[in-house]
DNA sequence: AACAATACGGAACGCGGTTCCGCTTAGCAA
DNA sequence: TTGCTAAGCGGAACCGCGTTCCGTATTGTT
């Protein structure tokens, strides 16, 4: 929908092939650096590691947010399309809306501090806050409704604030061997249940 | 148990005058800054709002845990000890637990970045950290007991993971309208009613 | 009044994010 | 091939903030 392609398909040449290698090489670096120091590495980190100067990371990821956004984009947009599969293969859409939660949770806690980074407040976050929310949200809101409307859970609580639960319980887990996302998340999963 | 009284009573003078003036004043400075400007307030700006230089602020509260458990102490320890009492004023031990996580939201929502400095991994807000739960954990684990023993509860979740658990979905509930931190964690505690 | 001990203020340092600008290089045209 | 220009690059420099350090001021005691 936007960033990489121009949209019109044809003439589509207006980086140069340079920009475009470091780009390259900027998203690769920071996949690594991410892995290793966390979404919050410094940017002089990441820019050491692409081998190239503070400008040319700015100048392809103005902010912090793009390159994070621009790093997770596959798995986020896998995510978003597990969405309606697994309503489809799934027994019921309760269990379809659990599994989904749970792919959710895996991302997050596999990704050293972008559930912290995913609720901050800071400004500049903002936009990755938003990617998420625009591209995940709507997901929920499909399997939140089919669960429901089945019957199977109680309506009252929107997707956005689900996920943004979920994202809060993630926060931190990567290193807390005390501290189970997984299940805290299948608790609140389990509190949305109709009582019967 | 340690700080302001040195314990053995009698010759418990070591503090000058314009110290322990100057560690009210802090105090007082600080629980205005964090009231408009949150508990990550610039150093700066509760030492300016003190009247103080930085090397007074750090002198008393040599890290920003320190001038933190300081602020709220009195609301942590009320909240420590409205636990048993719940308990004994409550129909039942559910409840009881139910209203005592409701009076721990609502400390934590009302104030200003509290949760998200209590979960963060950074070394210095550790022993905030452990403050928080040296206090508050084997309270909370009194009533997961009593409710347990009740039969009203599933007993597989310790009292740490549900602190943690709590104060993550309370993260950045300050600001944000369309999230109730509360509501959120009454689905979790609601996970949490044994299925009958 | 003099003198330790204690405490104070704020300059200075380090780190990390961000900006800015002079230099380099890709891509094109003659 | 050679020149030219614009796109792109590197990294020094700047800013804000946490933290330290030390010369100075204050306290309380003799």
């Amino acid at each position: 929908m936007n960033g990489s392609d121009e949209g019109a398909g044809h003439a589509a040449r207006s980086k140069r092939a340079d920009a475009r290698r470091n780009e390259e090489t900027l998203l690769d670096a920071a996949a690594a650096v991410f892995v290793t120091s966390g979404v919050e590495a410094p940017v002089r980190d990441i820019a050491a590691k692409a081998g190239v100067g503070m400008g040319t990371i700015y100048r392809h990821f103005p902010t912090r947010a793009d390159l994070i956004i621009a790093v997770y984009r596959h798995q986020v947009e896998a995510c978003a399309e597990a969405g309606p599969a697994l309503l489809e293969t799934s027994a019921t859409p309760h269990a379809a809306l659990g599994q989904w939660i749970n792919l959710f949770v895996d991302f997050l806690v596999t990704k050293h501090g972008l559930a912290a980074v995913l609720q901050s407040d800071n400004a500049g976050f903002d936009t990755l806050h938003a990617y998420f929310l625009d591209r995940l949200v709507p997901v929920c809101t499909q399997l939140l409704d089919a669960a429901a409307s089945s019957g199977e859970i109680r309506s009252d609580l929107d997707a956005y604030e689900l996920m943004r639960g979920v994202g809060n319980l993630c926060i931190g887990a990567e290193h807390d061997s005390r501290y189970d996302a997984r299940r805290l998340v299948e608790l609140l999963i389990a509190g949305l249940r109709r009582p019967h």
